[in-house]
DNA sequence: GCGACAG
DNA sequence: ATCTTGTCGC
């Protein structure tokens, strides 16, 4: 990505400062505190534009036994069109710890995406982001540090708690978090179990929820992160 | 008894 | 995440 990747647009948006342990701090310690201070931050929300937008996603797999080696896939993709495809390994550190993803996953997958060699609109993660004790998921956390909107998806949501929607492709019912709303449940095909499409850095609920209906057309998840996914796989089997 | 805070 | 088992739709 580009040269301003390594300075992370977060610094613009309010009075945030980088931690002793940098954007990804092992400790854990250290990265509440700066979940806090990340989830207080009320950078300018974004929207899609009439115009296409490129969306990039990530996802990240892991050393089935233990070892901490994982693989990064991430692709790079307009309306229905693939711009570009990476995958990449690495080690991982601590473990998977509730709340705490971001130090686990987060470098390998700023890795991936910066492999893509440009810099996308938005970014979608399997991961919460506003929806956390602290309002900053993995997602969020992401976008801030890269500068760019996010948004996440996950089968169920972390902290936030709101109503079932209707059984049709496109139905959704908000979820909120201490008063507000913080991600939607949505019905991305009729007859499927709802996903959780997450409002993170610089997005709504409601954005969340149209890019995630926009990349999915048949499937329960969107493509491109199915995509992702699957190229992580790859790279897994090949070692 | 297990899980109830993402993967 | 990954694994297993159960269900559903083509």
């Amino acid at each position: 990505m580009p040269p301003d990747a390594a300075t992370p647009a977060v610094a613009d948006h309010g009075e945030m400062s980088r931690t002793a342990g940098g954007w990804w701090p092992a400790d854990a310690e250290e990265l509440q505190d700066l979940q806090r201070r990340l989830g207080l931050l009320r950078p300018p929300p974004w929207h899609p534009g009439t115009s296409p937008h490129d969306l990039a996603a990530a996802a990240v797999v892991h050393d089935p036994d233990e070892g901490g080696r994982a693989w990064a896939g991430a692709v790079l993709v307009r309306g229905r069109r693939m711009l570009a495809a990476q995958a990449v390994a690495g080690a991982v550190h601590g473990p998977y710890l509730p709340t705490l993803r971001s130090a686990r996953d987060g470098p390998l997958l700023v890795t991936a995406l910066e492999a893509l060699g440009r810099r996308p609109d938005v970014v979608l993660l399997a991961a919460a982001g506003r929806d956390h004790p602290r309002h900053a998921g993995l997602a969020l956390h992401l976008g801030a540090v890269l500068g760019l909107p996010s948004i996440g998806l996950t089968d169920r949501p972390l902290s936030a708690t709101g109503p079932v929607p209707g059984p049709v492709r496109g139905d959704t019912a908000a979820l909120v978090l201490d008063g507000v709303e913080v991600a939607r449940r949505v019905r991305t095909a009729t007859g499927v179990r709802p996903v959780v499409a997450h409002a993170a850095w610089r997005t709504t609920g409601e954005v969340a929820a149209a890019l995630l209906l926009a990349g999915t057309r048949g499937a329960r998840t969107p493509w491109p992160l199915r995509e992702a996914r699957r190229l992580a796989r790859e790279a897994r089997g090949r070692g």
